[in-house]
Formats: structure tokens, sequence, C-alpha cells
RNA sequence: GCACCCGUAGCUCAGCUGGAUAGAGUACCUGACUACGAAUCAGGGGGUCGCAUGUUCGAAUCAUGCCGGGUGCACCA
């Protein structure tokens, strides 16, 4: 049995009490974990709600406490539970039989048996993240993005849900046109100009790079090199003609569009690699263009009367889709044009045709190929205009599409057009409904004044009276990813080195990246989604305090004790847990050895640990990340205090030496699983 | 003008569907390495939870209004 069952069990235990002392059904019993171990391993503040609705003839009303006192007797009957206290102004403080549910919570529970646990197959959820524009390379900001859905990602699979995961690639798009006109009228290339220009560049000045300083010349060439300009009329023009040879295709134009775009993609999957991030599928913008989804969720919206022509007004021949809008107390139609008067769609109405067929509700697919292998065999696949028998019919492809929910990591700016393609497919698909479709938003990552004075970045007066200043790609301004990851992974390895001379060069390297790769996604991790990261130097180069290296260490530490752990105290603790069940006597043993201030303290890093699961799912619901990191900055805080507390090796009574090696067991292994799920892994010496 | 987000310790942030004495990290001060490694641990000071009403047994959390900051509101992409 589970923590969580265990709860679900007491909850029913409540709801029947309610009901047969005083009549009422509770619907939904709230649990909640005592802010101190000393008062209860678990409370139910479910008096508090009785005393609302249990309705005496006289009108008198029941005190809380005494409620509680009633229920408290039927919550005392189970096993698991040693006794109940009634705190406070009526709380219900549940104190678990410690050595009891220790043997349910020892040993340790396999891979396999999680996955089987739950027999009803369970939908497909679909995740889309990263998404960058393939022109420039990855910055800060677009990793908060990758690191907030990777982690969503391995939340979703850890709570037992099959993930698919997507990276949209805008390969038409204005963006992509804009380095294409830097390539052919500032740098006069040619296709083969720029492959040859891609070979001939240095390792630490990538394809990528290229672009992100192209990308910024542009910018200014646009607008007659006065950064703070108006764009000159003439000049975008060159940038309208790519676009219209990119939408059309075949031409060489498009085909040197489809190159950088390529690389720009290989190169920020390069990047993404580096953090652990990995995806199932490339949906590329050429294709939803080319393969005609758009007309046919023309047809949809059509046929469902989710759009209308207009006929006069300052909308006139546009195709129009009405949806309500609050202002104030007022509640009136907005129209959002959906098709121009010149008969060309709308970003927003490709965008829904899109989500329509992430949802498997457009009745069109894609083709098919493989992108690229990993390491581990898993292949990304990407979205193809020929058609898949043509292309290495052998390689078996899963099928992508129709998610019962999409998840959209997008950043918070991007919300109203979000929200109107949300509303715009949930009228399409009525039975699909608005909860379908999530936007999971996420604040910008903005540089400090302080950050950006590090990068040698003039600012203006303007921008100096601002508390953050907002990363622009166009302006070249920002951190770019593989900088950052350079940066601390130089810093890692020079802290490493200094600690383990023992280490070979490739053990110090890879330690150093894991490092780095802790620190970068605790830090972009540990705020909620919705708060804005300022970045600061200082503080993302960080390995202390609340920080990966922080986690990894308690990680690395708890290992290290099962490394210099003799095999027979080892034994002995498996065994003695084992025994716990039957053996009377080693049970009074553990429930004394578990008592008392030092052993509640032992107990609770144990109860903490067994909390994952329900983070998890919590986290899965909210689908917000930073829970479950923060939970593991805890469970790491608890687990170093307890290191700190207890000489485990030297422990010289069997019994107590037995039940810290079982804690420090849990610990470990829940503490592990915690930060596999936030993409970090634990070195082997740090 | 309208919509969304934010305002909690000097600084950066948590605070779950209302619940027990509002918490972390950082900075500052003081202690702890002959140890399973100090990337650690313990202690200290530091708060009108932006302001004001309201809802109730109970509000940082919910409602309304204000103040301050951010973002977004095109036949652009």
């Amino acid at each position: 049995m589970t923590l969580i069952e265990l709860q679900n069990k007491l909850k029913r235990r409540v709801q029947a009490a309610a009901l047969e002392l005083f009549g009422v059904e509770l619907e939904q019993v709230a649990a909640e974990t005592p802010p101190k171990p000393e008062l209860g391993d678990l409370a139910f503040p479910v008096a508090f709600e009785l005393a609302k609705r249990i309705k005496l003839g006289t009108g008198v009303k029941l005190a809380p406490r005494t409620i509680a006192e009633q229920v408290k007797t039927k919550l005392e009957a189970d096993a698991e539970v040693s006794r109940v206290e009634v705190a406070g102004a009526g709380y219900l403080n549940v104190f678990f039989d410690r050595a009891q549910l220790l043997t349910l919570f020892a040993p340790a529970t396999p891979q396999a048996d999680l996955a089987t646990q739950d027999p009803t197959v369970r939908p497909k959820q679909m995740v889309e993240h990263t998404s960058i524009n393939p022109n420039k390379a990855a910055h800060i900001g677009h990793v908060r993005n990758a690191v907030i859905g990777d982690s969503f990602v391995r939340i979703l699979k850890a709570a037992g849900n099959p993930v698919e995961v997507q990276n949209y690639i805008d390969n038409t798009g204005v963006q992509v046109a804009d380095v294409v006109v830097g390539f052919t009228h500032l740098e006069k290339m040619t296709l083969p100009d720029v492959k040859a220009l891609d070979l001939a560049l240095p390792e630490d000045k990538s394809f990528d790079y290229y672009c992100w300083d192209l990308y910024t010349r542009v910018g200014l060439f646009y607008r007659d090199d006065n950064p703070d300009g108006q764009p000159n009329a003439e000049k975008l023009k060159l940038r309208t003609e790519i676009l219209h040879a990119l939408e059309e295709g075949n031409n060489p134009i498009a085909e040197l569009a489809d190159y950088i775009a390529t690389r720009n993609v290989e190169c920020i999957l390069d990047t993404m690699e580096r953090l652990d991030i990995r995806y199932d599928l490339l949906a590329r913008e050429s294709e939803i263009l080319h393969l005609h989804f758009w007309d046919r969720a023309f047809e949809l919206m059509k046929q469902a009367g989710v759009i209308r022509l207009e006929t006069e007004g300052k909308n006139k021949d546009c195709w129009v889709m009405p949806f309500e809008s609050h202002t104030g107390t007022e509640e009136h139609e907005a129209d959002k044009i959906i098709v121009r008067s010149n008969g060309t769609v709308t970003y927003t109405g490709k965008d829904i045709a899109y989500q329509l067929w992430k949802l498997g509700q457009l009745g069109l697919d894609f083709n098919y190929r493989p992108f690229r292998a990993y390491e581990d065999g898993h292949v990304a696949w990407v979205t193809s205009a020929e058609p898949n028998s043509e292309i290495l019919p052998e390689v078996p492809r899963p099928a992508f599409g129709g998610g019962a929910t999409v998840y959209n990591v997008i950043d918070s700016r991007q919300s109203y057009p979000q929200e109107i393609v949300r509303r715009g497919v949930a009228a399409l698909v009525p039975d699909l409904g608005e909860g379908a479709s999530v936007h999971l938003s996420y604040e910008m990552v903005a540089l400090s004044p302080a950050a950006c004075e590090e990068l040698g970045i003039q600012l203006s007066v303007e921008d100096r009276t601002k508390p953050y200043i907002e990363m622009s790609g166009r302006k070249g301004l920002g951190v770019k990813a593989d900088d950052l990851i350079d940066r601390l992974e130089a810093d890692a390895l020079r802290e490493v080195r200094t600690r383990h001379a023992e280490l070979t060069e490739v053990e110090l390297v890879a330690t150093a990246h894991e490092i780095a790769v802790g620190a970068l996604r605790y830090f972009l991790l540990k705020f909620t989604r919705n708060s804005v990261i300022a970045f600061d130097f200082k503080e993302a180069l960080s390995f202390e305090g609340e920080t990966g290296p922080y986690c990894q260490y308690a990680a690395v530490r708890a290992n290290s004790i099962f490394r210099k752990l003799d095999d027979d105290s080892r034994t002995a603790a498996l065994d003695m847990v084992r025994r716990l069940k039957d053996d009377q006597e080693l049970r009074k043993g553990a429930t004394a050895a578990l008592d008392g201030e030092s052993g509640t303290e032992v107990w609770s890093l144990i109860m903490l640990a067994q909390r994952l699961d329900e983070v998890i799912a919590q986290c899965a619901n909210s689908a917000e990340p930073a829970n479950l990191a923060k939970y593991t900055f805890n469970l790491a805080k608890a687990f170093n205090l307890f290191y700190h507390r207890h000489r485990i090796i030297a422990e010289a009574d069997a019994t107590k030496k037995a039940i810290l090696i079982a804690a420090a067991d849990i610990a470990r292994r829940q503490l592990t699983s915690a930060l596999g799920t936030l993409g970090i892994k634990v070195p082997e010496r740090m």
C-alpha cells in the first residue's frame, strides 16, 4: 500500500463516520499535512466543515471539537493508525503506526510494477514545447520554455500517462525570411556559398550563432542602421518577396530557407540534447501549408457555422469568428478575423487547423521521415511532404497526433491568441470542449540591469528606468543557451577538480556536465510559471543554497553511505524490515527507535520522502513543475539534516542502525526519482 | 480604454481546493570539519503579506474598489 492509498482509505473512513454519526454526506474530504511532525502524520479539518452542515433542531451548533471527538474513535480502527488526537480548534490529527508503515515503505517498488499498476489504458497526452523560430541560436528564455515543457512531460509520464512530445518548427515565417534576406542581400550568398560557410565555421561559432548576429544585422538594415528607427518600407518588401517564395515552395529561395531552417533546428536540438531534452516529432509549418491543413479546417469551420463571411462594415469580405467578450460588467460580441479580405488565412486560422490535427479532429495527416536518432535509439521524426512509402519504409513509426489533451507551452504574451484558438476548436468540436486545449503559459525571462551590464549591453535611457529588460532576438539582446551552459560547465569542472583528484579527465568532465545541467534546470524550475525571471548571473551560476547541485549533493552523500556500508549491515537492515511484520519483539524495538524527538525526526524524513507520488500527481494536475522542484529541495534539506544528526555506519544499536539504513535508502531512492523527473541526474561523486 | 499576470523579510521567491505560531534561499552576524565529504549543518536579527472595505468560526489565499509595475489587445506574422 502506498501513502496515497492509505490516505484514501482514511478519507473513506471519515466519510462513513460523517454519514453514520451525523447523517452528512461529504463528497470530498480535505486532508493536509500538519505543520509539525509532532502534531501527527495526517490532519483532517473535517470537523469545521461538519460544524457548518450539521443541523440540530433547536438551531444550536455543535462545537468542532465535540464533532472531532466523535469521529476520532472511528478513525482509530485501522491497524496502520496508532492513535488520533483532537487538536487546536478541532483538527483530527492521525498518527501512523511507524514500525508498521516502515514495512510498507521500505521495499523498493520495481518500475515495472508501477507501469502495470493501472490496468486501464490511459489516453495520450500531448505536449508541444521549445518551438523556437529556426533562424538563430536558442537563448535562456527559450530554455525556460523547453525545461518547463520537458519537466512537465516527465511529470506526466511519472504519473503514468503516455505522452507525445512535439516541437513546432515555423520554417516559413518572417524570422526565417529575415535571415534569408541577410544571406541573399547583405552577404550576397547563394545556397552553395551558405553551405561552404557553414562547413568553414569554427566549432565555437556554429551556424546558429552566425545567424544570431546576421538576424540582428538584418534588423538594423531594415531600420537604416538606426536601432530605434522605423523600418524602411522599401527594404521590408524584400522580406515579403521571400515570404511569397517560401509559401510557394519548389524554388531556389525556398531551398535556401530550408537549409537555413534545418541547420538551425539541428543546432537547437544539439543545445537541448545537452540538457537531456528530446522530442518525438518536429511538426513543420511548411507541411501544414503544403498538405493543405487549412483548406480542410476552413471547410469544417464553414460547415459548422463557426465562421461567417462579412458582407459589410469594417470587416467586409473577411471570414470572421465571433466570440463572447467581457468588458467590465457588459458582455458583447467581438469578431476575430480568420480569413482576410484578400482570401489569405491569418495565423489564428492556421493555428486552429494545427490544433485540430493535434486533437485528431482534422481528418488529415502529415507524412513523416526520421530526423535524428538519439544515442539510446530514440528517433525524433519530422513531418514531410513526400509520401511515406518512398522514404525508409522499413523504419517503424509511431502514430502521431490524436492527443486527448494538448498542452502548448507558450509564453504568457500569447495568451490572447491562444484563447481564441482554444475557443475556436471547442466551437468546432463541442464534444472535446475547451479543456482539451491547455495553454501552459509562463512568464518571460528578462535581463536584470546588472546582467545587461555584464553582457556589455548599452541601455537606452528608457530601459534604464525599468526593473528588467526584455530579451529580444531581433536586437540580439539575450544570454545564449550554449554560452551559459559552457560557463556552468567550466565553473563546475573547476570545483570538481579541486575536490576529486582521483577522477579521470573524462569523469571530471562528465560530472561537471551533470552538475551544470542540474544547476540550470533547477534554476529555471524553482520559479513558478507566472513569475517573471529577471535573469541574474550570480544566482544562475550558484551551486549553493536552493539549487540543483544542492539536491544532487544530498543524493550523492546518500549513495556514498551505501558504497561504504558493509554487506552484513545491509542485509541485516533488509532482514529487519522484513521481519518487522511478525516479530513482536523487533517491532517494539523499532517503535521505540522511531519514537521520541530523534525518532520523530527520522520518521518525518521517511514521510516526506513517501509523499513524492502525491506531489507528482499534484504537479500533473496543476501543470506546475515548480512544486516538484520545491519538494525536491525540501527532501534534500531534510536528508542533509538527517545525515548530519546520525552516524549511520557507526551506529552501535542494531535495530536503530537498520532503521537509519532503511530511512536513508527510502530518501535516496525518492530523491533520485524526484530529480530524474526534473531531468536532473545524480553524479557518482561531486 | 479593455483583458490577463504580478505586488509577502534588505534582495530573489514559496505559500496547494480559505485553516494551527506567515516560510525558504540569499546577504549580514555567531558557532560546527580527526567524521558516511563543509557544494553541508545549527543559531541570530530582519514582516502594517501594496491600501481599503466586505464574506465567516477563521483571509496572504475568496469578492469589490483603489494604488503601483509588467504584458497583450491589427486583415502584422
